[in-house]
DNA sequence: TTTTATATAGCAAAAATTTGCTATTCTAAT
DNA sequence: ATTAGAATAGCAAATTTTTGCTATATAAAA
């Protein structure tokens, strides 16, 4: 099924946007399908293509930038274009920011050819779609429950340069006690054993 | 021009294994091309083929796992299988490290069909292939001058996921001072004082 | 206004990490 | 054949982290 559309990649891997984009063009899903690895040129096209109908599968990470960022700039340059974020990550910090956003269509990398399909059908016929992957996410009661202080992440961000307790209560002028409370208390919150562990939860979660 | 060769490509993100094994499929480089997600059915196809030519594509970043940590064990099952790293990090002590655990190539997912082509028909005729926008970061002044072994990734690993020293020892099987042992020797290479600050290394060098 | 959450600080014991040593086995390279 | 590097393992001492408690001041919220 061909659906009276376009298609465009952006996607910081070229190999990637290309790959992806012979994919689409294989299923002949698209009248036509464009790939780019920067924003630059992305947005050249953009602007010179109109206010056509488009669907654009947007990176999530995209080096310098995110896919979110351009979420708005997209929207001012078309109207009607339909946005689907791709994106590897299966945090679900992460799927919820994204969510919150309110994009078409949210897939994952790892989703395959006929969830692609779906997706496209989804959106083509004005509805939203959500990877099943990332469903479960979005409605697990884990996803929402904690979050730190601006305080916690301040010494979060100490103890992410390789700071000791010791060195944090030095360089922030407080007690290696408070230091050690403020730990604990992020430790605490992520279940976690360690300032390792929490320093991968905080990564995970896109904390840092 | 085709070779008398077989590709498989391991990729946990499902989506650019296919479209990439359809962009191998395309140009007939290959006489079979497999795509896979997860190594498990990955080793077990590599078992069941046997020592045929292979040309083996590599993601280094695998969720749980990294390309580098399976390359004694795809030595192991088939003596012939060429190896070629793929990844998206432009970071000189990733390559630095990939390079001298001696892969058949380096490819970088942002590179161009052509260089694809390149770097197979250069296995193919027994050189090795390093993607030229990675070359100029292997004789970089900025490169460091220290690598990891694959062992050491390995390790690097269990505490990325939070383990403790005498977690990773039981997990890995080992004595708990082999584990140290491999610590310290990380932490001496990239001259941090803590797990913490070795972690952070990693990661800033797009080891994890 | 009372309650709740946050930031701060402390003590002491238990657990884990880090460091300064040594040493054996195996493999790859010269 | 020898050397060099890598993986393995050990001990002991010094240091750091983690945990189980308590406690006060302040700001925000109900």
């Amino acid at each position: 099924m061909k659906y009276s559309a376009n298609a465009i990649i952006l996607d910081d891997h070229g190999l990637f946007a290309d790959a992806f984009s012979m994919l689409l063009e294989r299923y002949k899903l698209f009248d036509l399908v464009k790939s780019f690895d920067n924003k630059e040129d992305f947005f050249t096209f953009l602007s010179v293509f109109g206010q056509k109908n488009i669907i654009i599968f947007l990176d999530y990470y995209l080096g310098e930038d995110t896919g979110l960022m351009l979420l708005s700039e997209i929207g001012r340059m078309n109207r009607k274009a339909k946005v689907i974020f791709l994106t590897s990550a299966l945090s679900p910090f992460l799927i919820q920011t994204l969510y919150s956003n309110n994009p078409d269509g949210i897939l994952s990398k790892s989703c395959s050819v006929e969830t692609v399909k779906q997706c496209i059908e989804d959106i083509s016929a004005g509805k939203t779609f959500v990877d099943p992957l990332f469903k479960d996410l979005l409605h697990s009661n884990q996803s929402l429950n904690i979050k730190f202080t601006s305080r916690e992440i301040e010494i979060l961000n100490h103890f992410a340069n390789g700071e000791t307790i010791a060195q944090t209560a030095e360089n922030m002028f407080l007690s290696s006690h408070t230091i050690v409370a403020h730990r604990r208390k992020m430790m605490a919150k992520a279940d976690c054993q360690s300032i390792t562990q929490l320093l991968t939860f905080a990564k995970q979660h896109g904390l840092l």
